[in-house]
DNA sequence: TTGTAAGCGTTATCAG
DNA sequence: CTGATAACGCTTACAA
C-alpha cells in the first residue's frame, strides 16, 4: 500500500482556479494579495490538508528557519533550562531547533558544526566544549555570514555576541563571603582554565584574597578538574591527606561541590565549621544535600532567552547593531554549607 | 559584501568534463561508478569545498534522514541520558534527531508532532506527556507509513512498536521491599494514572500488598500528583497531617521522594525508622539526600539506544518484523533510606 | 560505466 | 493584485 500523494500549491491552484504563484502568496503573509482570494487559498489548504513541503521551500528561499544549538552536555539542570528558554523563543519567532551535543569533546564540536553547517542553520548558539582549543572550525559558517552567539562557555571572536553571566565578580562575591565567615584558608575547585568561566571564577577567588590580605597560595587551586561527581570525590580525597587541610572550599560548580561534600562527611568533618562550602550554579541538589548548598545562581532560562532573541534579532533584521558582549545577572544564594553564624 | 556562490555538482561536473549525474553518483557509494572517477570526484569534491545541499537531495528523494524525538521535559537525568543514548546509535546510522519538548501538555505535543510532520521526519520516538488523552495527532504520521516509536511512557497502538521496563513487577519489587522491612502501612505516591508507567507501579504495589495478605487502603494512595518537588512537599504535608501516619512510601520518582524525605526530616521523623522511603528512577540526586535513596534503576541509555535502533531498523529495512513491546530490565538498588538492618 | 533529461515543490522576477 | 516562467541543486529512469 503507497501512501496517497502529497497535496502541492499546484492542486490548490487547479481547485481555485489561480495560479500557483498566488496560492504561495496566499499562504504567506504576502502584502500583495487580496484579503478574500488570501482567504480562500487558506480555506481550500485546511480543507485540502496541505501541509508545505519544507525543503522545497528551503531549497528555493535558500533559508531553514532552523537554529542550532552546540552544548557541552545535556545532562546538567542548567543547560535543559537554557534550552527550555531558547525554544521558547525560538518558536515564538518561527525558527526551530536543532540540537547537538559535544561530549565535551573538541573533535565532537567539529563534527557538530559540520552538521550544523550541512543542515543550513541560519544561525548557531554554541557553548564551548571542555577542551576547545581554538575557533577555526566556526569559520565556514562565518565565511557565510551565518551569524553564531556564543552563551556561558564563551570565546572572544570579532562579530560574534557572548552572553555570559559576570564570573569574575561572581567567583569573587562566593570568596568574599567565604573570607567573612572566617575562612582563612580556601580551597578552589576549578576546571580548564581555557575556559572563560572557570578562569574567571578563580580570578575573582585571587581578587577577594588580595582584597582581604590573604597570599594566594596555588597549591589550594585544583585546576582542570572535570567538575564532575569524581572530580569533587578527588578533590576530597586530596583536602583529606593534606597536612594543613583547607577551611573553606569554592567549587566552580554544584556537581562537584556536592560530591566533594558528601566524601568529607563521610569522613566525619563538619560543614560548615570545620569547611565551609560554597557551589556554582543552584542546581536543585544544592537543595538536596545536607547542610543545603550556598551556590551562585545562574540564569539558565533567562540566559537562553537572551541568546534566541539576539540571534533572532540578527537574523530577521540583518542591520541589527552586533554587540559583543551581553552580561546577565547573578546572585549569590547563602544557605547551611557556609553559615557559620 | 555578498557571501561567495555555493560549490554545485555542476562545479565540480565541469571541472572533471563528467556529467552533474556522474558527480552525484560518485559523491554516494552508487555501485556503477569506477573507482578512480570516484576517487577524482572526491577529491575535487574536497578541494572546492564543495557542501552538498541537503534540502535540493530531501525535496528530490523525499527522505530527510532525520528522526525526531518528542519528550515532555529535557530536564531530568533520566531523560538526558536517554536521549544520549538515542543519539549515539542515530548518527552511527547517519541519522540526525531533532527534539521537542511537549513541556507535559497535551496541547504542546500536538503542536510538536505537527512540526514534526512538517520537517518532514522519517520517523519518530515519543514518550507521552503528562495528560496526553488519546492518539488521533499521529494518525498524520502514520497514514504516511512514518514509523512511530514509544519508549516510557506508552501507549498501545497497533504497529507502533514500545520500549518500556516492567513498571508493575518494578511496583512490585519496591513494595515487597518495604513490605520486608516491617513496613505495615505503605503510601503509595503516583502520577498520572492514564499513564501506563504509573499506573503499572501502583498495580505493582497492589500485588505485593496482595501477596502479603495486607487489604488496599484508597487513603494512602496520591494519584495524579505531578510527582515534581511540590508534589513530594504535599505528600510530605498530607502525611504529616495524618491521624494514623504510614510506616512506608513508594514514590513513583526519586524527585518527588526526595523533596518528600527533605519535608518529613524538617518534621523530625526519622528515615528510615518511622518512615522507610522508595524511590524510582535511580536519578543522581538519590545518592544526595541524606540518608541515600532506595530506588529503581531505569536505564536510560539503554532505552535510547534501542528504541533508536529498532526505528533505524524499521527504515532501513522496511521488511522488519514488527514487534510489539519490547522490555528491558529493571534492578532495585537497597539503599539507607528503607534499610532497617 | 557514464550521459541525458525530467522532475521534486516552492518562490522570485517580471510583466500585465 | 495576479499570472507565467524560470530557477533552486539534486536524483534517477532511461538511453547510450
Amino acid at each position: 500500500m503507497t501512501p496517497p500523494k502529497d497535496i502541492t500549491i499546484y492542486d490548490i491552484a487547479k481547485v481555485l482556479n489561480v495560479s500557483p504563484a498566488t496560492v504561495s502568496r496566499g499562504l504567506k503573509d504576502h502584502p500583495a494579495i487580496r484579503k478574500d482570494t488570501k482567504k480562500r487559498i487558506l480555506d481550500a489548504a485546511r480543507k485540502m490538508g496541505y501541509q508545505q513541503n519544507t525543503f522545497a521551500s528551503n531549497l528555493r528561499s535558500k533559508r531553514s528557519n532552523t537554529i542550532g544549538v552546540i552544548i557541552p552536555r545535556l545532562n546538567s539542570y542548567f543547560m535543559s533550562t537554557v534550552i527550555a528558554g531558547m525554544e521558547k523563543v525560538a518558536n515564538q519567532s518561527g525558527y526551530n531547533l536543532i540540537i547537538s551535543q559535544s561530549q565535551e569533546s573538541f573533535k565532537k564540536e567539529i563534527v557538530s558544526v559540520n552538521t550544523m553547517y550541512d543542515s543550513r542553520v541560519d544561525g548557531l548558539m554554541v557553548s564551548l566544549a571542555y577542551d576547545t582549543a581554538d575557533t577555526d572550525h566556526f569559520e565556514v559558517l562565518l565565511k557565510k555570514n551565518i551569524p553564531i552567539i556564543f552563551f556561558d562557555r564563551v570565546i572572544d571572536h570579532p562579530g560574534c555576541t557572548s552572553i555570559v553571566i559576570d564570573n569574575k565578580q561572581a567567583g569573587y562575591d562566593a570568596t568574599v563571603h567565604l573570607l567573612k565567615q572566617g575562612c582563612k584558608r580556601i580551597m578552589q575547585v576549578a576546571g580548564n582554565l581555557s575556559r572563560n568561566v572557570y578562569a574567571d571564577r578563580l580570578e575573582g577567588y585571587k581578587m577577594a584574597l588580595a582584597k582581604f590580605g590573604i597570599p594566594f597560595d596555588s597549591t589550594l587551586v585544583i585546576s582542570n578538574s572535570l567538575l564532575s561527581e569524581q572530580g569533587g570525590v578527588d578533590a576530597a580525597q586530596l583536602i583529606l591527606s593534606m597536612e594543613h587541610r583547607p577551611d573553606g572550599i569554592f567549587a566552580s560548580n554544584d556537581t562537584a561541590a556536592v560530591a566533594c561534600m558528601r566524601q568529607l562527611k563521610l569522613s566525619g568533618i563538619h560543614i560548615p565549621n570545620e569547611i565551609a562550602v560554597v557551589g556554582f550554579n543552584n542546581d536543585p541538589i544544592s537543595k538536596v544535600i545536607d547542610p543545603n548548598l550556598t551556590t551562585i545562581n545562574y540564569p539558565g532560562h533567562e540566559m537562553g532567552e537572551v541568546a534566541a532573541a539576539t540571534l533572532v534579532n540578527k537574523l530577521d533584521q540583518k542591520n541589527a547593531p552586533s554587540l559583543n558582549t551581553i552580561v546577565l545577572r547573578h546572585e549569590l544564594i547563602v544557605r547551611e554549607s557556609s553559615n557559620r553564624n
